[in-house]
DNA sequence: TTTCGGCGACTTTTT
DNA sequence: GTCGCCGAAA
């Protein structure tokens, strides 16, 4: 198979590229993942480089997954040797390999978000701090913040009080980790950047192992991830980072962008690659996003393009409520799947997830199957966490989060005074190690635990997770209790889970932390056709047939939290831009004059966003006339109608919330706040 | 120890 | 509007 076949110029540059450093920026839709993966191929089938010399790197395990797919359906070769992972997977890969070089326990163990703030609360109690004050939310934000950027409790500078306290409980953080065998997701990459930082032998034989480090998603790297990448990458190997900088929609945790203009200074990139046609959009949805995203500052400029027909108009549709919004997205949905669109090619997109219960409602009634993105995952479940937090004990005792998770889960009357009785008494050491002697349930307890893991001692892992979820009396609490066969369906999925995983080492440690770094998937009923509801956030790398973005209202979509960040409106339109790019051949984009929201009635005007695409790109499909708005609450002839847009001369934009009589409007501004006005007086203009 | 009710929060998310 | 957490009562 010849691997440029089909490729385009620009794409057969990028993969054909010399052995130096490049930097791709690939559009939206411009076949990133096939120049990523061709590139592997070249490099493996026509430079003779062999896949232990290549390591590519993404953030997510799916697209990981799909990256390993690809390459293996590519090349007749066994690509076990190759490091193909996410960041986090190819650290504790590497620190697993060199746990003792690390400092770190054999069988060390991962935790994830939930458990680390878990962790924090602990800390912050045990220090006797009013966690109001230090919000323990707050505080996991604080350390996985000084983690990134590479500094250990004392790098962090201390000015005043709070920050010293901050500090403390980072502290206090990090020596309850050490002494329970766990990290963080955070410390997966610092210790595996420390390692390669302070042990000049392992540095080395990386950098001469790794000729070649892709990278897929550059955009989305934070400080740390390049500082990591630049140290293995040393002086001789070639970086192939893949990445699009309008894309970049994950600032607010990390990512900075900043790192492609670094990777370009740091590896004397000569040039760089763009790929700008577009296979995915018809041309009318290009320039829409185009002309979007040139209102952006901060770009290295790109411009997509496609060789497809124009295609049809983008639809605007402004409802007057959320609700006739969607009794509208779902007459169209309706009227294109009779048309032949299957459902699960309609995406159905939103900005937060909060506004996803008015469209699920809407198709709900219509008795249209939906998929909603997002919830638990398999791994986050209760139950599960139960089971592993067993089995996390059974390994190893001197954990205290798993053992403080199930210690009276099923209840057997070991209540918060028991607990703080010997978390007072464990000060220092394991809560295991202060267990016995001190009240007969804690003794069954710990003989409990004890018998566990004699029963466990040398079975397969699906024996030992049965047995755990046996003896532990998870299976009884579920099967007594009245909601539980859900639960206990999962848990039988978790014995399963454990009969279908390879490991190479140890399988229960492996087992955990795949629990940790690949938490599951977040949808149920996959492969049944329906309508995809998702946040923009996670649409993100796919692309549907039809594309519906809802909301799109000033404070929603943009939303009001980004107003006052830093470039935070800036980052709200590369979301946007990501929304319009998802669709193929049909996009829809409506608001809502009036929204249900947090409990009460929001007043928005259309999002700015909509005026930023040119208008003979759209078609407007029925404004709603202020006519069809609810009428107003009282004063029949009000000159002004509810959701009506106004400008004041002093207190500038604002949006009519109610009219009395028929010279009062109460207006709720955009910058003044809400206020009533009379009309005698104000001198309103509609806009 | 469990359960129930009140109160506050509430953007986006991967590992 | 709804979820989750915390504190008080059963």
């Amino acid at each position: 198979m010849d691997i440029l076949a089909g490729l385009n110029p620009e794409q057969i540059e990028a993969v054909t590229l010399p052995h130096h450093s490049a930097l791709i920026l690939a559009g939206a839709g411009s076949g990133k993942t096939r120049v990523l993966t061709s590139r592997i191929a070249y490099l493996i089938q026509k430079q003779g480089v062999s896949p232990h010399e290549i390591l590519a790197v993404t953030f997510t395990n799916k697209a990981a997954k799909e990256m390993t797919a690809r390459i293996s359906a590519m090349l007749p070769i066994n690509i076990r040797g190759m490091w193909i992972g996410t960041f986090h997977g190819l650290c504790n890969r590497m620190l697993r390999a060199h746990h003792r070089e690390a400092g770190l326990p054999e069988t060390f163990q991962i935790m994830d978000s939930a458990d680390q703030l878990a962790m924090v609360k602990r800390i912050i109690k045990s220090l006797n701090l009013d966690d109001e004050k230090y919000p323990p939310k707050q505080l996991q934000h604080f350390i996985n913040g000084q983690k990134e950027e590479g500094l250990r409790p004392h790098d962090v500078s201390v000015y005043d009080t709070f920050t010293r306290t901050q500090q403390e409980i980072f502290s206090a953080y990090e020596a309850q980790c050490n002494r329970e065998g766990v990290v963080d997701f955070a410390e997966l990459l610092l210790r595996s950047f420390e390692l390669l930082k302070r042990n000049e032998i392992l540095r080395e034989h990386y950098q001469a192992r790794f000729k070649h480090l892709l990278i897929d998603e550059f955009q989305d790297t934070n400080r740390l991830q390049y500082q990591w990448l630049k140290l293995l990458a040393g002086k001789n190997a070639a970086i192939f980072a893949v990445g699009d900088d309008d894309q970049s929609i994950y600032a607010f945790r990390g990512a900075d962008t900043g790192n492609m203009r670094e990777l370009e200074r740091d590896f004397h990139i000569r040039d760089i690659i763009k790929l700008e046609q577009n296979y995915r959009s018809h041309g009318n949805i290009l320039d829409a996003a185009n002309a979007l995203i040139r209102h952006n500052a901060s770009r290295l400029g790109k411009n997509l393009w496609t060789s497809d027909a124009r295609g049809e108009k983008l639809r605007f549709y402004q409802a007057p409520t959320d609700l006739q919004e969607a009794e509208y997205i779902v007459e169209e949905i309706r009227a294109l799947h009779s048309d032949g669109v299957p459902l699960n090619d309609i995406a159905l997109l939103y900005r937060s997830n909060a506004q996803s219960r008015v469209l699920e409602h809407a198709l709900f009634n219509a008795s249209l199957s939906y998929r909603v993105y997002g919830g638990l995952r398999f791994f986050e479940r209760q139950e599960i966490k139960h089971a592993l937090a067993y089995l996390r004990l059974v390994h190893n005792p001197d954990d205290d989060g798993a053992l403080l998770r199930v210690i009276n889960f099923p209840a057997r009357g070991i209540g918060a005074k028991s607990i703080e009785s010997l978390q007072a008494d464990a000060h220092g050491s394991s809560l295991w190690s202060k267990a016995r002697g001190k009240s007969r349930k804690l003794d069954e307890f710990a003989n409990l635990i004890e018998s566990m893991r004699q029963a466990c001692s040398g079975a397969p892992l699906p024996e030992t997770v049965e047995t755990v979820i046996g003896m532990s009396g998870l299976k009884s609490h579920y099967l007594h209790e009245k909601d539980g066969e859900d639960r206990l369906e999962n848990l039988d999925e978790l014995v399963n889970a454990a009969a279908t995983f390879e490991s190479e080492g140890d399988p229960l440690v492996e087992f955990l932390s795949h629990a940790a770094l690949e938490a599951g998937e977040r949808q149920s009923g996959e492969g049944t056709d329906a309508v995809q509801l998702m946040t923009v956030h996670s649409a993100k790398g796919l692309e549907f047939h039809a594309v519906f973005v809802s909301g799109l209202e000033e404070g929603l979509f943009p939303h009001s939290n980004s107003r006052n960040e830093a470039g935070g409106i800036e980052e709200e339109r590369r979301l946007m831009y990501v929304a319009l790019t998802r669709a193929r051949r049909r996009l829809y984009l409506s608001c809502a004059q009036s929204r249900m929201l947090h409990g009460q009635t929001n007043y928005n005007i259309p999002s700015r966003f909509l005026k930023e695409i040119p208008e003979e790109l759209v078609q407007i499909i029925g404004i709603a006339a202020f006519g069809e708005t609810p009428a107003p609450v009282s004063g029949k002839k009000s000159p002004w109608r509810i959701g009506a847009n106004v400008f004041h001369p002093k207190f500038g934009e604002g949006v009519v919330l109610a009219c009395e009589g028929i010279d009062q409007v109460q207006v709720n501004f955009r910058r003044a706040g809400t206020k009533w006005l009379a009309l005698e007086y104000a001198n309103l203009i509609a806009i």
